[in-house]
RNA sequence: GGUGCUGUAGCUCAGUUGGUAGAGCAACGGACUGAAAAUCCGUGUGUCACUGGUUCAAUCCCGGUCAGCACCA
């Protein structure tokens, strides 16, 4: 790939479905410029989660500086906002001394926080999220959705209130605020003061499809199942309601 | 060789006391601003193993064939 008449600084993101090469691919991009990699992969943040997450290699993490790649434990509380807050942070490090950043991962919300910004909005709060799963957990979706038709009628008419993760964040943000969730999303254009080239790798299904299934098998000659089995105390974690981790804990529990 | 069980969607299986069939998962399409590899919504996929018979009508009942499994020889 050639990539000139970039202005400068630029975030070169490379984006693309699971398995279609983004790592490979991002380290070349990264040695071609002598720069660094950011990983914008949510799963890939939790340093007990490696095999399973197709973490980059050792050789690969030599081979090229690596942000976001490890740097949280599973027990860690963590947030796009946080991604963006930290990746924004970094970057103005990193453009001193770069003209081109690669970042590269699956988790688009995560890679549109860092490039289009998203609005305000309060930090969860610990026992205002818990009052909400408890409601949800004791009286069901409908409970929240009577809270959010009467605390937020707006976003009650235009969301999806079928989505109970989506009814407890509103009802979240609407407790702890005092204020509508819909009142916060503002959508306003945030400035960012770098440039961005944005790149989606691709590939025919089959071939991704057969890629995909390769990569399992390695994961499991890898030891897959150890890593799941020493990580099944803490399968309530949000980070391990993961695909490939779900189904080996189902597996361990003799449901699949 | 004998007996029994099984054969229905890509997979695992329901079901029809006879009126051409449905769940979960997968697939495909879409939504989603601090839990996003999450969560939610939508779509139906089919020689009901094959072949004769009975019947107005067979995926279902009866016979045969084939395949798989189990047990007995």
């Amino acid at each position: 790939m050639n990539i000139k008449n970039f202005k400068v600084p630029t975030l070169l993101v490379i984006s693309g479905p699971t398995a279609v090469g983004k790592t490979e691919f991002a380290i070349q991009l990264a040695k071609q410029y002598k720069t660094v990699i950011i990983s914008a992969d949510s799963r890939q943040f939790y340093k007990e989660m490696r095999i399973g997450t197709a973490f980059p290699t050792p050789e690969e993490l030599n081979s090229i500086p690596h942000f976001f790649v490890g740097n949280l434990s599973i027990q860690d509380y963590y947030s796009v906002s946080k991604y963006e807050q930290e990746v924004l942070q970094l970057l103005t490090d990193l453009f001193m001394k770069h003209e081109v950043v690669v970042m590269t991962g699956g988790s688009g919300l995560y890679i549109d926080a860092v490039c289009k910004g998203i609005d305000e909005l309060p930090d969860p709060d610990a026992e205002v999220r818990k009052l909400v799963v408890d409601l949800f957990e004791k009286e069901g979706a409908e409970a929240l959705r009577n809270q959010v038709r009467i605390l937020d009628p707006e976003f009650y008419q235009n969301a999806d209130i079928a989505n109970y993760k989506r009814l407890m964040r509103a009802l979240e943000v609407c407790w702890q605020t005092g204020k509508p969730y819909s009142w916060f999303l503002k959508q306003t254009q945030h400035v960012r003061h770098f440039d961005m080239a944005k790149y989606y790798l691709n590939r025919p299904r089959e071939i991704l499809f057969d890629r995909i299934n390769k990569r399992v098998d390695v994961m499991m000659e890898q030891g897959l199942l150890d890593e799941v089995k020493t990580l099944y105390p803490y399968k309530c974690l949000n980070a391990l309601n993961t695909v490939g981790y779900k189904e080996l804990f189902d597996y361990l529990d003799h449901k699949m």
